[in-house]
RNA sequence: GCGAGGGUGGCCGAGCCUGGCCAAAGGCGGCGGGCUUAAGACCCGCUCCUGUAGGGGUCCAUGGGUUCGAAUCCCAUCCCUCGCACCA
């Protein structure tokens, strides 16, 4: 039968179907292992890349399960928020590239298009055509009783017992938050609703209230601390700006700024608009030096950026320095056009506020001058003044002036510094976006204040705990684990809710959704009950019943803080417990590395916040991301491959294999059509072998006629498996299918030259090997390993107990013995192909006893030995003390090569009959070079040494002569 | 800038933690040979330089250092990738 994965795939997904091979439940006799991975968002189809995401955690629970625990492996579907509604929008708006990704990239029928116009149309489309086929073809090894979506009735009573929960726990908490807000369509929008700017990110700019006669100039700035350096202040002449009183105060601002402030949370009421040019020539105070400083004209000021009102620090912003340079130069044209004093202008300075290290008194003179910037249109102006804030950021230090903090580096106190002058009525605060950022609807975007409810990621009890769920943690691959460390110190307040898009609604306040990264926590909980809960009453799935499945109905695994106390237990509850208490904690949890950030981390936070600490996350193995012949994969560019064509191409175990072998799961892996091609035919070359194998006719006794050769190929055996396992614990998929496929194959390949192969003894070796073999792989190449397994024992390799190594089969001496024959062989080759000569004979002479004894004495000595210590030894030996120099090298040479081996080795070396294990290879050695052999102990009586070269034999280095 | 991870022979990629067995695994590609009517598959060899006896030389981003000995440890520099959030 000639390798079809097509076929013989086939056949054993409908056996896994038919039996329900991966619906598990509780049994107390075995060993419950939890396996998870991120639900997916079936906001689009399945590319390959999700397929290594399932196929790794996949690798795991075959793993454990042959290693005989009961393996869970669920999979559900996240629709919460926006992705699905927008790409129905998309959709229904008819627009080009979304049409183009369903029907070119996910092949969607064009039939089939309505279904997909409303979310849960477009999202069971995907589930049910896309994703789930992809998985079964795949071979996941999935219990599919346990899928649900999160829009389900009953998950979402799940996830509302979560945040009630939580609220009690004091971890909600109401606030302002900035959002994007659409200006035309006059609400909130996401990332996905924009047309421009959606890298854009919110700014905080520190606004310096400058007054005059009680009216508030606001200047925005990013460097608060330089506020002892603002010399004066900038306004468009042309802007339009306001007097307007904000939250009770007059304040001139821009006009867009004025709208802006409405937004973020402030009364505004516009009292009077007028061109900036009205206000050049003003004098503004500065709140905290109480210098006056003029207004003056710049048509570089942008009004819709920030305030519209700028401040100047020329000492140390580049474009400042220019512009007042430029500003003192046309002094007389500006007196003349709007009439300020031209000496005012010109006896403009520059005001230090800093030193720093490589520049002189004023930096931005400095720099400007360095970088030979003549004018405020040099484009060179911007990465000078980029390079001066780097560099007074990190190294800059403030001056006397500055008091309480005078002499601290920017970095370490401008919060301080800024909160200080906050708390002083100085200072104030607005954001902004980095750069301008539109609707899809062509609407202007700007940042707004929203009430929102935060999840408080900042609290430090909660961050305590979350930190002890990272300290029990098995992070793979262990370098994560202070990336969660670091995540738990960075987060703060975390908005958990929304406006709008699919999900569970906040439950005191249902015109908020709970958004997807937060209504997605702790849902692996969910998966040991969601099969059990449909009889349930969704009405009846309250507080009391999650409690009393969960915590217990007295709350006996309640965690610290929480009151547990169910009056009358809902009994489906108390049954799901049962499910709950054997299948939890979640043993693994295999994630892309980038949701370190954010998701794992919460699963983290949550658990540790919710469930006593038993409960908590056992494992956590982050995976790398996937590259498409060395580019990234993206779907809207049709730069994808889809399981479905890769599987009909290759077969799902060369893409299992493939995915898994070609890096470890956590590093980047790139799908190369030529290599996975390779991968196939590697894997129909093994098929192919395999059946030849298994056809063998052994003979009964075959065992009890065993080579040296076949108990070398044993003893690797167990090597193999042992390496295969230990890397597999790690879950490192490539070492474990590298050991049990490619290592192994090399050793066959020397193992079918050396010997004959139609032996019994070589047939019963082949065959126990390809049984233990087909056993390490089973869990990569599942259907392969099966199919082979069950052909040659009955059994499919997935239902056999996974190999442990076998004692009795390890081998040193064999393997000792075999290298020395691979040496002879290579060093054999290397002569022949030096010399370019076609020997007719060869050669082979062992060291002479004297240089055994020698060899002995070293080995005794063990492998830190050092010269003196050996020779004063040797020389006890009067037969070797008449040798003299000869010894002395030999010791030499023998201590360099014994460091190179272990204990175990040396003393197997000992031991050894050299001789007589050159004799045993002289056939295949003969076969090989199509030579005579002969072999000869240096000192033997019938040596025959024609060219004088078997002094040269060294212990375990014979001297050779071809000839 | 901050945080994380990297830079190895034509390419991919092991090795680095635990220094010496490292001219450095394996795969791919290339070259030569075998098998074959032939192609593919398969098998063998070669694939840094050099050498008609198993050897020698140079090499693991760059420059220093530690050491008897460094791809591996330390320092500095250069370069690359990812993340820096409210997007799943």
């Amino acid at each position: 039968m000639d390798y079809d994965p097509g076929e013989l795939e086939q056949k054993w997904r409908d056996r896994w179907a038919q039996t329900g091979r991966y619906e598990v439940d509780p049994d107390d006799e075995r060993e419950s292992t939890f396996v998870t991975v991120p639900y997916p968002y079936p906001s689009g189809g399945m590319h390959i890349g999700h397929a290594r995401t399932y196929t790794v955690p996949d690798v795991w629970a075959r793993y454990r399960r042959m290693c005989g625990d009961n393996v869970m492996f669920p999979i559900a579907w996240h629709v919460t928020g926006t992705p699905i509604v927008g790409a129905v929008e998309r959709l229904k708006n008819g627009e080009e590239q979304q049409l183009s990704v369903l029907r070119d990239t996910y092949n969607v029928p064009e039939d089939e298009l309505e279904q997909l116009e409303t979310p849960m149309g477009f999202a069971r489309y995907f589930i049910e055509n896309d994703y789930k086929e992809g998985m079964r073809r795949l071979g996941l090894s999935i219990d599919w009783r346990r899928e649900f979506t999160t829009e389900d009735d009953r998950y979402s009573k799940f996830v509302t017992w979560q945040y009630e929960n939580l609220r009690e726990r004091g971890l909600l908490e109401k606030g302002l938050h900035p959002v994007n807000y659409c200006t035309n369509e006059e609400q909130p929008v996401t990332t996905h609703d924009l047309l421009e700017g959606e890298d854009a990110e919110f700014q905080e700019f520190t606004l310096i209230r400058f007054e005059r006669e009680g009216t508030v100039f606001p200047m925005a700035t990013l460097r608060p601390e330089t506020v002892r350096g603002v010399t004066n202040a900038y306004v468009h002449p042309d802007g339009e700006y306001v007097r307007a009183l904000v939250d009770g105060e007059e304040w001139v601002v821009s006009a867009a700024a004025a709208a802006k402030f409405e937004l973020q949370d402030r009364e505004v009421e516009i009292a009077e608009t007028f061109p900036g040019a009205d206000l050049v020539g003003e004098r503004v105070e500065n709140p905290v030096t109480g210098d006056e400083v003029p207004v003056l004209p710049a048509t570089f000021v942008d009004p819709d950026n920030a305030t519209g009102v700028v401040m100047s620090v020329p000492a140390h912003s580049p474009d400042d320095y220019v512009a007042l340079r430029e500003a003192r130069d046309r002094a007389d044209e500006i007196e003349a056009e709007y009439g300020v004093d031209a000496d005012a202008v010109r006896d403009i300075e520059p005001v230090p506020i800093l030193e720093i290290d490589d520049y002189g008194e004023i930096p931005a003179r400095d720099a400007v001058a360095a970088a030979g910037v003549a004018s405020s249109d040099d484009p060179e102006l911007h990465a000078v003044t980029e390079d001066l804030y780097q560099d007074e950021f990190h190294g800059g230090r403030l001056l006397e002036a500055y008091g309480e903090f005078a002499g601290e580096v920017i970095v370490d106190v401008r919060e301080r510094f800024r909160q200080h002058h906050v708390e002083a009525g100085h200072f104030d605060t607005m954001h902004e976006f980095t750069e301008e950022v539109i609707c899809r609807c062509g609407g202007d975007v700007e940042v707004a204040q929203q009430e929102t409810w935060f999840l408080r990621y900042n609290d430090e009890g909660w961050r305590e705990k979350a930190r002890e769920a990272v300290d029990q943690l098995d992070a793979v691959p262990e370098n994560t684990r202070e990336q969660y460390y670091d995540t738990i110190d960075w987060l703060e307040e975390w908005p958990c809710i929304r406006n709008y898009g699919l999900g569970t609604r906040l439950p005191w306040d249902d015109e908020f959704v709970i958004e997807p990264l937060s209504d997605s926590t702790i849902y692996m909980a969910y998966y040991t009950i969601a099969p059990y809960v449909e009889d349930v009453p969704v009405e009846e799935m309250d507080r009391d019943f999650f409690d009393a499945l969960f915590y217990g109905p007295e709350g006996e695994d309640a965690p610290e803080g929480a009151e547990v106390d169910v009056e009358d237990p809902h009994p489906t509850a108390l049954e799901l417990r049962e499910e709950f208490d054997y299948w939890y904690p979640v043993d693994v949890r295999c994630s892309a590395n980038d949701l370190i950030r954010n998701h794992l981390t919460f699963y983290l936070y949550h658990h540790a916040e919710l469930f006593e600490r038993e409960n908590w996350p056992q494992g956590i193995t982050v995976m790398g991301m996937g590259l498409l012949e060395g580019e990234s994969m993206s779907s809207s560019k049709g730069h994808v491959v889809l399981p479905d064509e890769a599987i009909d191409k290759y077969g799902a175990d060369t893409v299992r294999f493939f995915l898994l072998n070609s890096s470890e799961p956590w590093q980047d892996y790139d799908w190369r059509a030529e290599d996975v091609g390779a991968t196939r035919d590697q894997l129909e070359r093994f098929w192919n072998r395999a059946r030849e194998v298994v056809a063998y006719d052994v003979p009964d006794d075959a065992e009890e006629h065993l080579q040296p050769v076949d108990r070398w190929l044993l003893s690797e055996l167990q090597d193999t498996v042992r390496e295969t396992g230990q890397a597999l614990e790690r879950v490192e998929t490539r070492t474990a299918s590298q050991e049990a496929f490619y290592r192994f194959e090399e050793q066959l390949r020397w193992y079918r030259r050396r010997t004959d192969a139609d032996r019994p003894g070589a047939k019963w070796t082949l065959q126990t090997v390809l049984r233990t073999r087909l056993r390490l792989l089973a869990p990569f190449v599942p259907y392969m390993a099966d199919e082979l397994h069950e052909e040659l024992t009955g059994e499919p390799a997935e239902d056999t107990p996974w190999p442990e190594p076998d004692p009795e089969l390890d081998s040193p001496r064999r393997a000792v013995e075999e290298s020395l024959i691979r040496d002879l062989h290579e060093d054999v080759r290397d002569i022949v192909e030096v010399t370019g000569e076609d020997p007719d004979v060869v050669r082979v002479y062992a060291a002479a006893d004297w240089k055994h004894h020698v060899f002995e004495e070293v080995a005794e000595a063990g492998a830190d030995a050092n010269v003196g210590q050996v020779m004063g030894r040797v020389m006890q030996d009067e037969d070797l003390r008449e040798r003299g120099d000869a010894v002395n090298d030999l010791v030499q040479e023998l201590i360099e090569d014994a460091r190179d081996r272990t204990e175990e080795e040396l003393a197997t070396l000992v031991a050894l009959d050299e001789t007589g294990v050159y004799e045993r290879a002289a056939g295949f050695l003969a076969r090989e070079f199509d030579a005579d052999v002969e072999v000869y102990a240096e000192d033997g009586a019938d040596v025959h040494d024609p060219a004088d070269r078997a002094g040269q034999a060294v212990p375990f280095r014979p001297a050779v002569h071809l000839e």
